[in-house]
DNA sequence: ACTATCGTCTGGATCGTTACAGAAACCACG
DNA sequence: CGTGGTTTCTGTAACGATCCAGACGATAGT
């Protein structure tokens, strides 16, 4: 019989047609044999099993299958610029985890795609195969972002960029960093200075003036300033006088030279909020390179709660936001919209502050409190 | 005209034929303004990508497209268990990134798939949609692993398993090996210990024999392990004598633990040979924290030479493997596959000893060399 | 004995695209 | 004015599956 199937099929390609006529039944039957056990008799089923091994047919054709389903069982994540960015940030990592064990409840792998900005990968962007798209943490009007929700399925964005419409998942980044600063400013701290992430994408690094701190690409960024901002007119500082230093990249050894920099002043600040854990793990590293003690020359405030910020030495005092938790969620949100429901947009998780020993009283202060 | 175009499709989904009524040309006419511009004039090509953006159409469907041409623009990365794993560990990071930016070029995105063992798990791995698959690093005899290989689509190996007729990317993990231990007794270290990734799945730690060893379903940690035994025998010590500790992950918390017991010992070892750079910032960490001075109380060497070996207190010595450059490589030879080309084996890269500061001569040696 | 119901299985339509062969129009040339 | 050669566009046939309405017996209910 294995004679009448190959003769039946001259290209060798296996399909469900080969098989159903190797066995005498229809393609329906074949299909059900794999997709509805239950519309078929458990016998003809295991024939059909059996002679599928035999002849090496592995199954219906995912792509096939994919057009008449209107689905391929992948789940498509833009992250930013190259991979390794994503990859090395740890919560990044975090989120990505959550979000794979989310949707491999339903069988859907993970697509990577970075979001480049030229008209080839635009296109492949356009190109690719998924169900539903997830957005994670882009800059504000980024194209590939638009591209991806113009395609009609459904997407959910990690933090930003906001899209009319569109679910986000994320923090109250604001109210976050406001306490994270007033932390400092309570323990006395009154000369202060910021670390930033990148703010725009012209890779531009130092000192970012107000201007600049506004039009902020990344809406995250621009959200955990304003909270500084807010806590800084609160214990009745001038904001303008306190330097927020842009990184070139959030990564310890970039934040470490600019810290190195920002700490070899004449008045240089006792307290530095991180917008970051990666950045205030570079800050405590060009401190002690420096000889400065944290907390007892410097108190450093990270933003994350990375699992780097609890084994870092000193442990870092960080705002926790819970990582994996978040793809987690972005993963309910995919799963419910792929399922049809119409899901709104979750509140901002509130986070709070973890005061572990990277903070203390500025020197000189006689713990005022 | 809008109005025939509504009318014409009920359904309200754009398509091809939409776009192609709408405008009064056929469907084929629309299809190669988007994929042969040189097929029509320049003219007709600009009104309808003008029409096409008017009516919100945004190109062909990716998977119809897929399934005409046989292609989806994916390649499928099976990754151990899970993906946390895969990112956290710097090698894996390196290597996906490596390969994300080599296959970038054609388009592709990587699908990420963790290598579970359930039958669901791996039902959706047969279902998944991917023009070549690439398996890494996963242990002899994955059931994962059958699934995507009888799949029909191009498989590259990356390290392990071994498949037959399957290219495989990897290293000369042996010589690697023998090369990191020899420094050691070159050194004139005699008490020596070795620290391995787990062999198998099944979460066993401690202590491992030779059988055990000799057994293991990683064909990356059997050849490794061979390798130091070479080195071993190579300056006459009895390979038996040497313990060989397992550890439960490839994570320096986890490898500190381990070496933490290793340590306190009345005849503790004066080198060890850690077969990750992940393991050996462990034994690095244990000894600090035992108040052990690395290298002189104890000398470490690493394998891989991951960023954080360079960067690490002290600088590892360690074996050095182009991690990115494995990533590339196997991209070419996915894309080489893609094209139709026969890709053949290529052979292990050979790798090189990077010595730095984590060895020196044993504590009462004088300098022996 | 005559429907009603159920469990099995089939045939045809359909998903949205691209490949391919060929038709129509156009140009230049002898 | 026909001839050959482009350029530009069209129609039809796949690609390989799944969905759906129904056919066909067999069983059961009345």
């Amino acid at each position: 019989m294995s004679k009448a199937a190959r003769s039946d099929t001259p290209s060798g390609r296996l399909t469900l047609l080969t098989l159903a006529r190797d066995l005498g039944v229809s393609r329906a039957t074949v299909s059900n044999a794999y997709n509805r056990p239950d519309q078929l008799s458990p016998a003809l089923r295991a024939r059909i099993l059996a002679r599928a091994a035999e002849l090496g047919f592995t199954g219906p054709d995912p792509m096939a299958r994919g057009l008449r389903r209107g689905r391929v069982g992948a789940v498509g994540v833009l992250v930013d610029e190259s991979l390794s960015y994503a990859f090395s940030d740890p919560t990044s990592v975090l989120f990505l985890d959550g979000l794979a064990r989310e949707v491999q409840a339903d069988g859907l792998g993970l697509l990577l795609h970075p979001a480049l900005r030229d008209p080839a990968a635009l296109r492949a962007l356009a190109d690719a195969a998924v169900d539903a798209w997830v957005v994670q943490s882009l800059p504000d009007g980024h194209p590939a972002v638009g591209v991806v929700s113009s395609r009609g399925r459904p997407v959910v964005v990690v933090d930003q960029p906001a899209l009319p419409g569109v679910p986000v998942v994320g923090i109250d980044d604001a109210s976050g960093a406001t306490t994270a600063v007033r932390h400092l400013t309570r323990l006395g701290h009154r000369r202060l200075a910021v670390l930033a992430m990148p703010l725009g994408c012209d890779r531009r690094q130092g000192r970012a003036d107000t201007e600049r701190q506004r039009s902020a690409e990344y809406a995250v960024m621009r959200r955990r300033l304003a909270g500084a901002a807010a806590a800084v007119a609160e214990a009745d500082l001038d904001w303008a006088d306190v330097p927020v230093v842009e990184v070139a990249a959030n990564e310890p050894d970039a934040a470490a030279r600019a810290a190195a920099e920002l700490l070899t002043g004449p008045d240089r600040p006792t307290g530095v909020f991180a917008s970051t854990d990666q950045l205030a793990l570079g800050v405590v590293r060009a401190a002690r390179d420096l000889g400065l003690a944290v907390p007892g020359d410097l108190s450093v405030v990270g933003f994350d709660d990375s699992p780097a910020a609890r084994s870092a030495e000193p442990p870092l005092t960080t705002v926790a936001q819970p990582l994996r938790d978040r793809g987690q969620r972005v993963g309910v949100l995919v799963r419910a919209a792929l399922r049809g429901e119409e899901v709104g947009v979750p509140a901002p998780a509130v986070v709070g502050l973890v005061v572990r020993s990277s903070t203390a009283p500025p020197p000189g202060a006689r713990g005022r409190r």
